[in-house]
DNA sequence: TTACAAATCGAAATGATTACGATAGAATAG
DNA sequence: CTATTCTATCGTAATCATTTCGATTTGTAA
């Protein structure tokens, strides 16, 4: 994801470019895994003093419609991070340490086929949490 | 899990036996699934007019910490249902017409060994929603 | 350049949850 | 049974993340 193609998903729905909204994609860009509303207001602010809390999370709220962010909530706290473009169904190991996101090939529910054959599955959700190569050598 | 199980755990932790707290585990016990705290105080508002809100938060995160009680998250609210006795690691298949939950056998976990051998995983969520055989002939 | 809708600001409102001083109540020993 | 001692609860205020709002600024298309 470049953050071109952002802006362009942004004016192609009738949003409006702005330096800020760059920022922000560019942010969660090269954050290669989920952040906070929080963290993203500390590092805007070193640009941008002063910049309003709405415009962080009004600009949280329209990136997620688009489908350029996507979110999970953890102790409280929405987080978030840059949407795969891959359209494909996938999970995703979190490191708890940096937040690191890797994608995942496989999918569970095969495993289930026989325990739920009376069952009628919708959807599921599934993640993995520990430690990336990185975090785990240190 | 009885009502009377859970109130010796809690004498065994040093906790007193109250009424109120007989009443909440008596809620969750009778519930299928998962509860909001705003729907626990609905439920004892009927017996405890005027209960405090105090009471009802300070005893979900007591029964949590007992393991009496397991939670989630969703849409910026906790989320809480009676704990599975069962000692062994499981998850759930979760109906979302009746809340009715279905612990599951197998675990998905061997799936992503190779996948995932340079990296050290902590935990995992993993649940199932959809209809159960009663709702879904109906 | 002008005009207008959209974006931002600054601040207040909201909703879930937590904290606190004062009072009530459960458990224990005498 | 009563006194004593913590714990639990009440009523309310505080906190934290998030949303909302009127006023002002800014992007952009004509």
């Amino acid at each position: 994801m470049q953050v071109n193609e952002g802006i362009a998903i942004l004016k192609e729905n009738g949003h409006k470019y702005t330096d800020k909204r760059a920022d922000i994609l560019t942010y969660f860009i090269h954050a290669k895994g989920y952040r906070s509303a929080k963290a993203l207001l500390a590092y805007m602010e070193t640009s941008y003093s002063g910049i309003s809390l709405d415009t962080i999370y009004r600009n949280l709220r329209l990136f997620e419609q688009l489908e350029l962010l996507e979110s999970r909530e953890k102790n409280g706290e929405k987080l978030f991070k840059i949407a795969c473009k891959s359209g494909t169904h996938h999970h995703h190991f979190i490191c708890e340490s940096c937040g690191l996101t890797k994608p995942l090939q496989k999918c569970p529910l095969p495993v289930y086929t026989e325990e739920l054959a009376d069952y009628h599955v919708n959807t599921h959700a599934f993640e993995l949490y520990g430690l990336c190569p990185t975090c785990h050598n240190r």
